[in-house]
RNA sequence: GGGUCGUUAGCUCAGCCGGUUAGAGCACCUGACUUUUAAUCAGGGGGUCGCUGGUUCGAGUCCAGCACGACCCA
């Protein structure tokens, strides 16, 4: 087994006590990230000397040995540099200590920056020290981890193996970083709400439950940012955004993770046509800092994110693609004219009808990033209705690639409707809705005292992601997604 | 939940129609080598072929079940 390996390994972190060196020292020499020293000595030519001393400090990634000098490569998280290391500079037992070190363990290097004939930039080592020991070999160096189970399982090895992965994150980070540094330069606040819920609100979704022992409570992860977020806004904090992780009871695809990171900001005296100007911004802003486009290539499909986005309203989206004009038509009716035209659907609510049309025939269509609006205001129990057609809201997602993206509303700010919209939520619930929304009354309580005219949006973090990093499954952007626990022995 | 495919050394992969002791590259060990960068050259060690059962004179290979994963579908 590998054992023999792990085994020749710890034999040699005995040699170095042996030799008094410690294999796991808490101080570090003096040193500097790697891609400042590339930096600052790019402009070296081909064999030129800078005569500077530098301390680098980072992962053995390879070795090249040629007897009595060698060539290693050492990387730190911000670049690799090559290291020059010879027997006559470094002495025979400095020179013979480090031939002993493997790929895999941490050193600091001390020496001259120069470059070689072949134009690397190269620190001819003058001292080194050991800094950290690997036992176990990395993955193979020219292919690295293949296998996505394995590198969903073992993580860190992808990310040593793989610029891809590494790429991703970095994108994603950015992401985070421009959607802060966005928001907080419009005025928005961040804050935190809890994530054990007493009542699992803001949105339709199985949640995962659980208990306080001390308060002898059931209690929910949350399954949304709304709610909280809503009785923040009407306290006053009336621009304000958290970005934070969400828990649905429910099955995991390449689109769905059980845990996944949602953005959500409420904005009072703006609606949602303003937060579809504020999607178009958000998501260009975040476009430009991570990929440094608005026009990017997914998986073979070019997309472009450039303002104004397609908007369409979901029953003429449903009237264009199946040809259906679903217009004031009861469900049965809706039913029957679907037959005339050959399309077989199920005896469901005028409603789920609706959102089944939806599914079938204009979400496989939603390619470009695309702004639906005007949902039916039964899945919608926190939106605002239209003025002009009560049975519709004031709603709309963002779709790119049939994935929805971003969810938005002119939040429901009257809470006499809002509290027969629960009430509503509660009868389908009776009627064995699981997913059904609860009456909050904290939160109406809170709405009671008057809440202002409000544009909200919740955008899936992780999808956008995929989107940023051109990545297939959201798997690939999540560090360290849910797996099926894997028994060893 | 259903279908298809996959699982062989630490990693990347071969292994044909079921037939001797399961192979290669990287990594590892030994030796040579002072400008290499997937270094090179010579030699060596390393395997519960995912697990369990079945068919067979004989199973990495065929069959069934299970586990894990990927993709597609609901």
């Amino acid at each position: 087994m590998s054992d023999s390996l792990v085994e020749a390994r710890l034999g040699k972190i005995e040699a170095l006590k042996a030799r008094g060196i410690d294999p796991f020292p808490a101080r570090v020499p003096a040193s500097e990230r790697i891609d400042g020293v590339l930096r600052r000595h790019g402009g070296l030519a081909a064999e030129e000397h800078s005569g500077a001393r530098v301390g680098v400090a980072g992962r053995l990634m390879a070795r090249r040995q040629m007897g009595k000098a060698s060539f290693l490569d050492l990387r730190d998280g911000s670049a690799k540099i090559q290291i020059h290391a010879a027997a006559d500079r470094l002495g025979d037992e400095a020179y013979r200590g480090i031939c002993d070190t493997d790929v895999g363990d941490f050193l600091h290097i001390a020496g001259e920056v120069f470059r070689t004939k072949r134009g690397e930039l190269t620190v001819a080592a003058e001292s080194w020290t050991f800094l950290a020991k690997a036992i176990r070999p990395l993955p193979e160096k020219w292919h690295g981890l293949k296998d996505v189970e394995l590198r969903y399982r073992h993580r860190s090895l992808d990310l040593l193996s793989s610029d891809e992965t590494r790429e991703r994150f970095v994108r994603r980070a950015k992401m985070m970083e421009t959607l802060r540094s966005e928001l907080t330069r419009l005025g928005f606040l961040e804050v935190e709400t809890p994530s054990l819920h007493p009542i699992p609100g803001g949105t339709t979704a199985r949640p995962f439950a659980t208990h306080h022992n001390a308060l002898d409570v059931d209690l929910y992860l949350r399954i949304a940012l709304e709610i909280y977020l809503k009785r923040a806004l009407i306290g006053g904090l009336d621009r304000v955004f958290e970005i934070g992780k969400c828990f649905r009871n429910e099955g995991v695809s390449t689109k769905h993770n059980p845990e996944f990171t949602m953005l959500e900001l409420y904005q009072a005296y703006t609606d949602y046509e303003g937060m579809m100007r504020l999607a178009e911004s958000l998501v260009g802003a975040v476009f430009q800092a991570a990929v440094g486009s608005l026009v990017v290539d997914y998986q073979g499909t070019r997309l472009d994110f450039s303002p104004p986005w397609h908007r369409v309203a979901m029953l003429d989206a449903i009237a264009e693609t199946s040809g259906l004009d679903l217009g004031t038509l009861t469900a049965p009716e809706i039913v029957a004219a679907a037959k005339t035209k050959g399309i077989g659907v199920p005896n469901l609510s005028r409603t789920q009808l609706i959102e089944h049309l939806f599914d079938r025939f204009v979400e496989p269509t939603l390619i470009q990033p695309t702004i639906v609006t005007d949902y039916p205001v039964e899945i919608s129990p926190l939106a605002k209705r239209r003025a002009d057609a009560p049975h519709l809201t004031e709603r709309f997602e963002l779709f790119v690639m049939n994935m929805e993206i971003a969810n938005a509303f002119s939040e429901l700010n009257d809470p006499v409707d809002q509290r027969v919209r629960f009430e509503d939520q509660e009868r389908l619930r009776a009627g064995g809705d699981e997913e059904a929304q609860r009456i909050d009354e904290d939160f109406l309580f809170a709405m009671e005292h008057g809440m202002p005219p409000t544009g909200g949006m919740g955008v899936g973090l992780d999808r956008l992601a995929m989107l940023l990093s051109n990545s297939a499954s959201i798997r690939d952007v999540i560090l360290f997604p849910a797996l099926r626990r894997k028994d060893e022995a």
